[in-house]
DNA sequence: CGACAGAAGTAATACGTTTGTACTAGTGGT
DNA sequence: ACCACTAGTACAAACGTATTACTTCTGTCG
């Protein structure tokens, strides 16, 4: 009790060593020191005896220059800021996994805010890391009304703004993996969950999608396109939108979700009417979640790679930082197909999924199918 | 291209408003303006009046410290470095969101460094934190074997060190819970999925089992324990060691599995063996990972409040720093109970799971309950 | 033999704060 | 009239680094 009440307040002075103490040491002066060790142009003056010495010397005495004054000094402090919406899901941490990742290894840190869905909070926040001198942003998820004064990088970010780049996925080819794949098994009827309004990128990806369709001919049924009307994320919000699409009565056999979250919500809505996933329905999602690979059955979905997006969110920010690269506005990020169990051929008889009128010959057709399983 | 080549390397030089800038805007001394504006000690003999000039002004300039000057000064950071193993699962995303959520209210920031699992990182990147001035560190989800220099708070850590403040679950409340809820259901005979043991606190949870097993008087059969010797994170680690339960021949109506991920795992393996969940047998899972509520069905668990977790680790870092808190040894944390609908009523007839002779009349039970449903 | 170039450093300064000390002017007490 | 205070401020040093300008010495060349 003692010993700790007294060395608390002072515990971390422990004699630092500094660039004076290293010269001191060796009858020099910090500013020769300082230039031998970070082999400066002064330092072609000095001679290859003497830097050896110095070099030796910071070793032995376990010399760490002291950031904060190389900071104040140089003005420059290899941080950078990160804004992210949340980050208690999967994916915001996939993401800064890889800026982690990219910036480690470029020896670089970063400090990390979340404005958990207070867009007040991002000019104070931005504001903070500002004076915390983080010469870039990258900005997750998050809504951005104008440029920041550092070079910004947005992963899926809400609308585009001059001066920031946009990484954002490759919605077309997105779209041109899913849509092909299913076409490949014969679906020429397909559903589709649109992704709420207000969702970020909700709207590009269904314009890819339509062009998609049209691409490889596949035509696009009014009456097969539901919208999602809200943005929780639990597989409830994809839940009473397919059930909407069953009441339709318009047959289909393939579903193109707007995400994982409603795939499997919808994968309920349609194993409680009674459909078998994917003999009488193939689902597709968007993202691959954990929980995609854990449902079952798993999953086929267009996974976003979201840890090589924080990676080139990363490089992107610190080539503007560096000046080594010109602003760009938006980098396309190339999604990857994952197919598992939830699709398959498309069923030789098209059923109309209507739950609202189960008749006892669907039934009885569904245990026949699962006996001779 | 000519004009951002040429403001690119001084773009963020800008005219910095200081100390100085202020105290010539009024024709007084830096340190009278510093005095003033921390309100320090020194403060008291400067009168009201020049106090609110030099409120107003700062203001007006818009005054911002530097961070990096103010640090070099006061050798305080007011930054605590995050070690963590992974970040890309929910688990540590949690886990820092609660960490990032405490910090952010009590205006510290923090540095985030991954040694994704390459446990010589871990020297080297405390270092790295070390020189960039944290104050404390927070350790996740790692093993780590002795006192760092700072005051140090572990998260499911494994192993405990002198010096360092572990954040455990309690793990005697959690099997509480567990097993009581099974117990008020009528289940006796339990099976258990034991975590491997290189997994940090599988040993703890299972003593804690063993020891609340004996106080409700419930009987632990050793033939109804199973050993998980894998760690992957997919559900897949759960599969086999299910099977193997089922092959062991013995009869149980309810399963206490080491965590989520095996939990899900252990009920492919039961549905594929033709048992239903919960009316043949009831699945108890623990975490509570967001692929539990999304399960089908939704996996009853146990839950650890990740993010309180994180926050609880934050306060205790910062009640150190500041000196306000001894050091604690370990903090216990409540868990939380989650009732889904993987767990149900213990069956009246005890069915003996045995998928090696799967009998004619065990497979007309199940179909003729899945038609009185 | 004086000038000059290079070698090998040293000294000084600035980055922006904070803080301890010093100085001045006014006030109250004796 | 003089001392002691105090209020109000200015000044200077220090935190640790990087850089620019300057010094000293030695040899070389014209």
């Amino acid at each position: 009790m003692s010993p700790s009440s007294d060395n608390k307040k002072k515990l971390r002075v422990e004699r630092r060593v500094t660039l004076k103490t290293i010269a001191v040491h060796l009858s020099l002066t910090p500013g020769t020191v300082s230039a031998a060790l970070n082999n400066s142009p002064a330092s072609k003056s000095i001679p290859e005896h003497t830097k050896q010495r110095i070099l030796a010397a910071a070793k032995e005495l376990n010399y760490r220059p002291n950031y904060f004054a190389r900071s104040l000094r140089l003005q420059r402090t290899y941080t950078i800021g990160v804004i992210a919406e949340e980050i208690g899901d999967a994916y915001g941490a996939l993401v800064i996994s890889g800026i982690e990742e990219y910036l480690r290894a470029h020896n670089f840190f970063f400090l990390t805010v979340i404005h958990r869905h207070d867009p007040k909070l991002l000019q104070t926040y931005s504001q903070m890391l500002l004076a915390r001198g983080v010469e870039g942003f990258i900005t997750l998820d998050t809504s951005i009304k104008e440029k920041l004064a550092l070079p910004t990088v947005a992963v899926s970010g809400h609308g585009r703004v001059d001066g920031v780049t946009n990484i954002t996925l490759n919605h077309h080819l997105a779209a041109k993996l899913a849509l092909s794949h299913l076409a490949s098994l014969g679906h020429k009827q397909i559903a589709f969950l649109k992704g709420a309004v207000v969702s970020s990128d909700a709207a590009d990806r269904w314009k890819a999608i339509c062009d998609v369709a049209d691409e490889l001919g596949i035509a696009i049924d009014p009456k097969l396109v539901v919208q999602i009307e809200s943005t929780d994320s639990t597989p409830a919000v994809g839940y009473p939108f397919a059930k909407q699409l069953l009441e339709r009565g318009k047959p289909f056999t393939a579903l193109l979700a707007y995400n994982d979250i409603s795939a499997i919500g919808a994968i309920w809505a349609f194993q409680e009417a009674g459909l078998r996933i994917p003999a009488d329905v193939s689902v597709v999602g968007f993202d691959d979640i954990p929980s995609a690979a854990f449902n079952s059955p798993g999953l086929t979905t267009v996974r976003q790679p979201l840890q090589r997006m924080g990676q080139i969110a990363a490089k992107t920010v610190i080539d503007q930082i560096e000046g080594n690269e010109e602003y760009i506005a938006e980098i396309a990020i190339e999604p990857e197909f994952v197919v598992r169990a939830s699709t398959g051929l498309a069923p030789a008889v098209t059923r109309v999924p209507d739950m609202g009128s189960e008749t006892p010959s669907l039934i009885a057709r569904k245990r026949e199918t699962a006996s001779t399983d």
